[in-house]
RNA sequence: GUCCCCAUCGUCUAGAGGCCUAGGACACCAGCCUUUCACGUUGGCAGCACGGGUUCGAAUCCCGUUGGGGACGCCA
């Protein structure tokens, strides 16, 4: 049987961290048993489901190149059917009417809580009920828990797991309106989509037996369990907006690569000997699930970054011009075709500098506009007399100077030669005039991306200024 | 409270009884490289939560303690 895997939010929000990487593992195991990977709405809360937010997991999915192979599943369509499926474990016996009413409930948890006694809820009254001793108020469908032994569960992460069938009760799988409840919906939708594999955050863990009564008395075949750690902020509590992004799309907005994103992602939790840096094509070749750690990973930041930094690196160079004029055109930086010339010319060098797609923009305006780049501070100050001299000299020969890289070099380490100057002395005013920074890319391949005129421009303007 | 899960450097991890004087990565510190900043590179700091077993031998197996997390809804 073919492996079919399946990823379900549910679209009260944006899709987080923790939920791309779910998602990450579920593709992972699928592609590596040349199985499927769905995708799940989980809209059955209809006070709290939006279609922003369902867009913004779409979007998520996309962006991180975890789209899934089928068309996804809406839960809230297939009501219908989780109540078919309900009433069908009604007609078996398995499952029976109850018309307690929420407040009825709340007072029993309460007075239970009071008591400091586990609640569990007794519904030996209305198994026992003459239909037509019924109250009046509408009914739910609640399941019958299996009396004695344990269920136990063979987890391809957390291992055996078993839990006495005396901690289970009858669970309600039919809301007195009709609806069915999360639980029951999942195991009905899981087995109509023919899902083998079940791979989702570990707070599903104990869920996992109340579902298992379900699958049983329905007498359908349990898929795999796979329960994932959950992703915790630096402090170890459990990750919220306080920790910083955790939004997919807001890493993106920050400039981070999805290939980085999910290689981050990837190796929080889960090890491979030493390999910390793995593409897609070769993680999908030797994924395991139950290389899957067991203990919950704290988000670092700092990692992240430094794998942005990486992949950033082996990005190509005219993928990351058009993010990097993107960006700029977003920010409002005025360029043409020229600039935007000069920007890919400039990408191999500006690219070994920079951590994110934000800190490329930053590093690659200067070449974008036209004409003397606006110039901060330490720059200003370092424009002394002597400074602007040298540059008005300088400016004088460059005029005759050969424009390939490789001579410019050579160009400009015989101008200081013949001078007597130190090259640092000749090429931090040249930096400050053509970049507006003391910090860009080597000059010699500032210059070439600039072109003769622009850098001649610029050198003068910054020697009269 | 009850039940379930977890526990190696600050963080992510390698480690499935001797290969461990515990390896790698990020971060941090120092050096080198160098036209700036990065990149790269060399070295350093730093860990098996604790207590009992089992064994000739335990980071690895068992039990307990402590600590962390999760679940206990007519939420998902």
């Amino acid at each position: 049987m073919s492996v079919r895997t399946r990823f379900a939010p549910s679209p009260t929000g944006y899709l987080h961290i923790g939920g791309a990487r779910t998602a990450l593992f579920n593709y992972l195991f699928a592609r590596r048993h040349g199985g499927q990977y769905l995708l799940r709405i989980e809209d059955t809360d209809k006070q709290r489901s939006t279609p922003e937010a369902v867009r913004q997991i779409l979007d998520s999915l996309d962006w991180l190149g975890l789209s899934p192979d089928e068309p996804p599943v809406y839960q809230s369509a297939r009501e219908p059917r989780h109540a078919e499926v309900a009433r069908e474990l009604l007609a078996k016996g398995a499952a029976y009417l109850a018309y307690d009413t929420p407040e009825e409930l709340a007072a029993l948890r309460a007075e239970a809580e009071a008591q400091k006694r586990p609640f569990k809820y007794d519904g030996a009254k209305w198994q026992a009920l003459d239909p037509k001793d019924a109250p009046s108020v509408p009914p739910a469908i609640r399941i019958k828990a299996p009396r004695g032994g344990e269920t136990v569960v063979e987890d391809l992460v957390q291992g055996t797991v078993r839990v006495a069938n005396a901690e289970l009760d009858d669970m309600i799988i039919l809301r007195s309106d009709g609806t069915p409840t999360y639980l029951h919906a999942v195991v009905v939708d899981d087995h109509d989509m023919a899902i083998t594999h079940v791979i989702r955050g570990d707070d599903h863990l104990t869920n996992t037996f109340r579902q298992c009564m379900v699958y049983d008395a329905m007498g359908w075949h349990r898929p795999r369990f796979a329960h994932v750690p959950l992703i915790h902020g630096a402090d170890g509590a459990k990750l919220s907006k306080r920790h910083g992004a955790v939004g997919a799309l807001e890493f993106r907005d920050q400039g981070f690569l999805p290939e980085a994103v999910c290689n981050y992602l990837l190796r929080l939790g889960w090890g491979h000997g030493d390999t910390e840096v793995i593409s897609r094509e070769d993680v999908v070749r030797i994924f395991d699930i139950g290389d899957v750690g067991r203990a919950a990973a704290r988000m670092d930041y700092a990692k992240l970054l430094h794998f942005n930094g990486v992949w950033l690196r082996q990005a190509d160079d005219d993928r990351l011009a058009k993010e990097v004029l993107a960006r700029l055109a977003k920010q409002g930086v005025a360029f043409g075709t020229l600039g935007g010339d000069r920007v890919r010319l400039l990408m191999p060098d500006l690219k070994e500098r920079a951590k994110t797609l934000e800190d490329l923009a930053g590093s690659a305006a200067f070449a974008a506009v036209e004409g003397p780049p606006p110039m901060d501070a330490k720059a200003q100050a370092l424009l002394t007399p002597e400074a602007k001299a040298r540059l008005a000299d300088l400016a004088q020969f460059l005029g005759d100077a050969p424009w390939e890289r490789k001579d410019l070099e050579a160009w400009l380490r015989d101008y200081a030669d013949v001078k007597g100057v130190k090259l640092g002395q000749v090429a931090q005013p040249l930096r400050v005039a053509l970049s507006g920074s003391t910090q860009s890319p080597p000059i010699d391949a500032v210059l070439f991306a600039l072109g003769r005129t622009e850098a001649m421009d610029r050198i003068l303007a910054a020697a009269e200024g």
